[in-house]
DNA sequence: GGCATTCGTGCATGGTTGTGCAATATGCCA
DNA sequence: TGGCATATTGCACAACCATGCACGAATGCC
């Protein structure tokens, strides 16, 4: 688990960049910014083996951007920071700069 | 080199996220905030390899993030997009509600 | 209890990334 | 021209990451 007081700033936001460098979590959460949704429903989505969609929402999940809580034999996912889809639109931003200049 | 008609959205922003991935890379960014700098200054303040240095911020620049000028030996490195800041504001905030929530 | 669904994890494998050293460019100045 | 400082690249090696398969845990339904 990171600690803020044994690591540098630059490492815990290099963690959360960390979370944004795969194409597949970066969808998970803009899929999330629509709301709710159990786990199961992402692997037709993203065409992905169940067991590696797990560990993507893993990933997102130790960076502090997404939440969860079961619901029967469900896990239901959630963002968890509302600042999360602010950071998203930074980076479409950027990549739109990116583009057109 | 990327190209927005062949890859999909999540892949180009993944690109920003891969290279906001290495604690190095957000220093780099972090202290370009103040303004244009040397490439060489990094190698004493980032204690790493002149030939690491240089690999962090060709990834940076790949990613747009980043721009460079020549002035004789030197090479002058700038953020290359004024809502850079905004971006790392967005990651240091996020990292803000990690630690208090 | 028996069974199906959903998730997470151990393991093996292939691919990517980070690093240090040496060698090579590029530009400045004497 | 030679010497110096800065920057980049080739190479080899270690470390890390992503993936698929198989298996086990938790839950709900019959």
């Amino acid at each position: 688990m990171p600690n803020s007081s044994t690591e540098t700033v630059e490492a815990v936001l290099s963690t959360i960049g960390k979370a944004l460098a795969h194409p597949a979590r970066v969808e998970l959460l803009r899929l999330l910014e629509d709301g709710e949704r159990c786990g199961c429903e992402f692997v037709p989505l993203l065409g992905l083996d169940p067991s590696v969609i797990s560990r993507h929402l893993a990933v997102l999940s130790r960076a502090g951007l997404v939440a969860s809580r079961r619901d029967g034999v469900r896990i239901l996912w959630r963002l968890a920071r509302p600042d999360t889809p602010r950071l998203l639109s930074c980076l479409a931003n950027l990549r739109c700069s990116r583009e057109s200049g």
